[in-house]
DNA sequence: TTCCTTAGTTCAATAGTACCGAACTATTGT
DNA sequence: ACAATAGTTCGGTACTATTGAACTAAGGAA
C-alpha cells in the first residue's frame, strides 16, 4: 500500500504575448532538439501531445524540460488534456511580435547542411 | 630579459555560405551580448575592431570568445590590420542561405522587453 | 635595435547550465 | 482498488561559459 499526498497540480505559465523577448525565442530555438519539437508541432494541423511532438529517442525528462523552455519562451501553449499535455504553436502571436523571425526559421529550418 | 618564441599567427577560419548552418546561427545569436554585437556591427557603415563593436564592460577574453563564435557560426567576418582585427558582417551572404532570417531578428531586436 | 603601447588570444579555474535515470504525481480505464 | 499511461521533479554528472592572468604580435618612439 502507497500513500500519495496530493498537490495541486501546477498550472502551466504562459507569457502575454508583450512579454515574449526575442532573447528567449532565439535561445528556445537555438537548440535542435526543441527546433525540431516546432517544426513538427508546425506541420501538424492541431495540437500534439509531448511523446508525439517530441523526437522518438528522447527520454521524458528531457522532453520536459524542453517544452517547458518552449512554453517559457513563448512560442508554444500547453493544456492538460487528461493524462496528457496538449501543445500546440503560437505562431501567429510570436509572428505579431517579430514580424517573420519564426516564419524565416521554420522556412531555413528544412534546409541541410549538405547534398 | 624575456624570451618570446614566435609563431605564425592562426589565420581565421570563415566557413563557406553553403557550410553556415541555422543552428550555428541561431546559437551564435541567441547570446544577448553577440546579438548587440551584430547590431553594432550592422548600424556602422564599415568593419570595427572588436573593441569597437563589442559592449565596453566586456573583458577582452570574453570579446575574443564571442567573435570566435560568431565568425565560426558564418555571422561575421574577420581580417587582421596591423594590431587590430576588423569585423564585418556576412549579411549578404546569410541572407542567401536562410533568407529573411537575419533581416527578421535584426528588425525585431530592436523591440524592448516592456515600455 | 630595444622598449613601449595597443589589440587581441590562449590558458586554466571556477561558475553556471543541460541531460537523463529514478522516483514521483495525476488521470483514466479495467 | 489497481494497472496503465503521460508527464513532472529531483539530483548527480557532464558539458559549457566567463574571466583574470599570462602571453603573442604589430606598430611606433627613442
Amino acid at each position: 500500500m502507497r500513500v500519495y499526498i496530493l498537490f495541486m497540480q501546477r498550472p502551466f505559465v504562459h507569457p502575454a504575448t508583450e512579454d515574449v523577448t526575442l532573447e528567449g525565442v532565439l535561445y528556445a530555438l537555438a537548440e535542435p532538439a526543441r527546433l525540431d519539437i516546432i517544426k513538427r508541432l508546425a506541420t501538424g494541423t492541431c495540437g500534439m501531445n509531448c511523446s508525439t511532438a517530441a523526437p522518438l529517442d528522447m527520454p521524458k525528462s528531457t522532453q520536459s524540460h524542453h517544452f517547458q523552455i518552449l512554453r517559457e519562451a513563448g512560442l508554444i501553449r500547453s493544456e492538460r488534456r487528461g493524462t496528457e499535455v496538449v501543445n500546440s504553436l503560437r505562431c501567429t502571436e510570436v509572428e505579431k511580435r517579430f514580424p517573420g523571425v519564426i516564419s524565416a526559421i521554420l522556412k531555413a529550418s528544412g534546409k541541410s547542411k549538405k547534398a
